[in-house]
DNA sequence: GTAGAGTCTCCTCATGGCAGGAGAGTCAAG
DNA sequence: CTTGACTCTCCTGCCATGAGGAGACTCTAC
């Protein structure tokens, strides 16, 4: 028998303390839907579960993998539908590797063509008033 | 002989559509220094000169090998001093190199976590309550 | 009952590089 | 002289992820 209506848990500043996330952040992500409160005490305080912790931490962890918050919100939310989160976070982090891999691909591409340009690097060339770096034809 | 005071000059308009760029972004440049009008008509339009164009080109190049505008800055206030800028520019895409590395680095340590992690996915692991997903540990 | 810590909502700011629009003034052609 | 295109300044918004603070309220311990 458990008293209907009995809402307990822990208020933000014990969440924040025992996760060793700020304030302002869990009050962000319960904002964006990631972190549901239980509810609220009878002051409008907000009220989280145990759960609350281990949810954090899989927030704490994506977000290292680069994901976005709304990404990890749309985990979250299969998980939050009763089912195992496990085909999509998959199916997030295979985009999340391609996406690295185009970034790869252009930052290398960059970076081929600044060293093609410093390895003919002039630093004191023929003045030229048509360009304002001749180095750069430009 | 030249008549005191006389400015010519195009309008905004005229770069725009002579440079390709907007409007907006000229008047954003002017207000950030990138690039001086040679002053105003009586109506106070802005009048830009010729060299304009040749300084816009500079711009767009530096900004496509990943310079900020605050740096193609820099180096602008060096040629407008009367110094050629290639040491500067070269200097500065030297660090940009430096960026572009540190970067790759990191991509690459977040792409062979993510490898690791969907080597060994299972994509309908045994339920348990006590984490979300079983492949993170969270 | 009172002090002090905790929490609430709501607002602004930060980054970088502009885009969109309001409302008013200017310029060139007919 | 009028009309329509152009330009002016100033304000706001965008992208993501919060940080910082004001002013008001609540809770807990003494």
């Amino acid at each position: 028998m458990v008293a209907v209506g009995m809402k307990t848990g822990m208020k933000i500043g014990a969440l924040a303390g025992r996760s060793g996330l700020p304030v302002k952040t869990l009050r962000y992500y319960e904002d964006l839907g990631l972190l549901p409160a239980i509810g609220r005490s009878e002051g409008g305080y907000r009220l989280f579960a145990e759960e609350s912790l281990q949810r954090l931490e899989f927030i704490r962890r994506l977000k290292t993998l680069g994901l976005s918050l709304e990404e990890i919100l749309d985990c979250l939310a299969v998980h939050d539908a009763g089912e195992l989160p496990c085909g999509d976070i998959q199916v997030q982090l295979g985009r999340q590797v391609e996406r690295i891999d185009g970034q790869i691909k252009e930052l290398r591409q960059l970076r081929k063509e600044l060293q093609g340009l410093l390895a003919g690097w002039q630093s004191d060339p023929a003045k030229d008033d048509a360009v304002i770096c001749p180095n750069l034809h430009v």
